[in-house]
RNA sequence: GUCCCCAUCGUCUAGCGGUUAGGACGUCGGCCUUUCAAGCCGAUAACACGGGUUCGAUCCCCGUUGGGGACACCA
């Protein structure tokens, strides 16, 4: 047992999006690899936004990605009492002081400073005032050693940080005496052991300012790793409206728990030429030392292409576990399992991306009355084939077995009763006549898993299609000519 | 605006001074073939630009350009 410390602090606003994702996955592996203790902390200070089925959400995602916790959830919130308790000794020891600049003096002044060009920070008009207690409505901030350089050796993107003089005195807590995250944060990592911090690098310019409380706390600093932020894929920050960026979606579109550690994992991280992982060998093999530094596009054709990589080689009991409710969706009712059915989903695995698709595409076999494509119908239920179907009817009626060797015998017997037909020709439209569709898996295969009796069905409701449009084109053979 | 960071095929990336710049997804072509897939084979495609340092730069340094992030009494 190693003494490595990580957390995952997710602020509840929402649902679990792929960057928070990635990144609990990342804090995750390194301390599985490790055998440290991984601990989840929910930031819900911001009572404004933070909602209790978001933080359902957050959970259920993770738990859903397989990527479990040793500790927690703990609640930021739950700790106020001890961040205010902090604030006061930073206070009685000199580390902060008391500020009575309101909001509207500080960006009045702040304004002015930048077109006077300069940075725009904190002035530290308060710094030296001494202001106690009965001051009035005030602000705590923390009293910044400008002497000292903020840096430190961050494990992604090597040395970092800046002059103390780059940064203003910051706040610590608010005017309605509510403490602010930076020192939340940074309490409750100094409380919890955290040795290592692993997020997203939106916070690598929050660090030095952390650094500085740390330093006032006289704690020791914890080594920092800052991971790139996943972009969307027209190369901007992900939107919330235009991209898919919920794992929650991702799910709801079919999309299989492995598939997504997988392509989160190889998102801003790779080990060699390995594009697949298992959770174990994400863990097996993983090193922040081989996290890029630059920002990763979401790919989601590659997403897709995992996808259907663990579909196919999922087991039939996970796949069928997975898919139906799908397939439920699709039918109407409960589908239940059975050989048959295995085998539809045997047959739809290498055809399918996702769970939903994979559904659509085994509608044929699930319910009883399809909608034949206009086009299909069109194209391929024609005069021509009537006498091929009629002769394979016959020969599937015969056929007790209904399997798809036995139904390749009844094709060979009906192509070779209408007239050396070659099987292209036959296979098309039955196909359409089947499955309303001009894709599937092998026609023999389609009609075995369709089942006997739907199939039969549908074959003769053809055989009428074909009369009928015979007649309406006049009788004059019309197809047949063609 | 200020500060910080980033920069190899369309995308994810390998590379850590000397390589025909590799892999994967995608795309395109071929094979297979009863459709669609899958599979197999092949092709396309990159070191942003300009200066240095060096015998030699994708790699090290500086600048430019481009992109991102942070600058709240949000988290």
């Amino acid at each position: 047992m190693s003494t490595l410390r990580t957390r995952f602090a997710p602020s509840p606003t929402g649902f679990l999006h792929i960057g928070g994702a990635r990144t609990a996955l990342f804090n995750w592996a390194m301390t599985r690899k490790a055998g440290g203790t991984f601990i989840l902390r929910i930031e819900d200070t911001d009572h404004e936004r933070s909602t209790r089925e978001s933080e359902a959400a957050v959970l259920e995602g993770l738990e859903w990605l397989g990527i479990d916790w040793d500790e927690g959830p703990y609640r930021q919130s739950e700790r106020v009492e001890r961040h205010r308790a902090v604030v006061e000794t930073l206070l009685a020891d000199g580390n902060a002081y008391r500020c009575v600049c309101t909001r509207e003096e500080l960006e009045e002044r702040r304004n002015r400073d930048i077109a006077a060009g300069g940075k725009g920070n904190y002035d530290g008009r308060c710094r030296e005032l001494g202001l106690g207690p009965e001051c009035g409505p005030h602000t705590v901030r923390l009293r910044i050693d400008r002497e000292r350089a903020l840096r430190w050796d961050d494990l992604v993107f090597g040395p970092s940080g800046q002059e103390a003089s780059e940064i203003g005195d910051g706040i610590l807590r608010r005017s309605d005496g509510t403490p602010l995250y930076h020192l939340a944060v940074v309490v409750d990592d100094i409380d919890m052991g955290i040795t290592h911090i692993v997020r997203g690098a939106d916070h690598h310019s929050n660090t030095p300012f952390q650094l500085a409380i740390y330093r006032a706390l006289g704690a020791p600093v914890p080594t920092f790793a800052h991971v790139p932020l996943i972009v969307a894929e027209s190369g901007r920050k992900l939107s919330k409206r235009r991209d898919p960026v919920s794992l929650q979606q991702f799910r709801a579109e079919g999309y299989l728990p492995e598939a997504m550690l997988n392509w989160l994992a190889r998102l801003g991280w790779s080990h060699g030429d390995q594009e697949i992982f298992s959770a174990d060998e994400i863990i097996e093999h993983f090193d922040l030392a081989h996290v890029g530094r630059s920002g990763a596009q979401a790919d989601l054709a590659k997403l897709a292409w995992l996808n259907q990589h663990y579909l196919k080689q999922c087991p039939a009991d996970a796949l069928f576990a997975a898919v139906s409710p799908y397939l439920a969706a699709v039918a109407g009712r409960e589908v239940v399992r059975d050989a048959r059915v295995d085998r539809l989903l045997d047959l739809l695995r290498e055809r399918s991306t996702r769970l939903d698709e994979m559904a659509e595409k085994a509608r044929f076999a699930l319910v009883d009355r399809i909608e034949i494509e206009a086009e299909a119908a069109k194209k391929h239920l024609r005069p021509v084939v009537q006498d091929a179907i009629e002769a394979l009817l016959v020969a599937l009626e015969r056929d007790a077995e209904w399997n798809a060797a036995s139904i390749e015998a009844a094709f060979e017997a009906a192509c070779r009763a209408a007239g050396d037909l070659k099987l292209g020709k036959l296979a098309q439209p039955v196909r359409v006549a089947v499955t309303g569709t001009t894709a599937s898996p092998g026609i023999y295969e389609t009609l075995e898993v369709a089942g006997r009796e739907r199939a039969l069905a549908r074959l003769r409701e053809a055989v009428a299609f074909i009369r009928e449009r015979a007649t309406e084109t006049g009788g004059s053979g019309t197809g047949d000519a063609s």
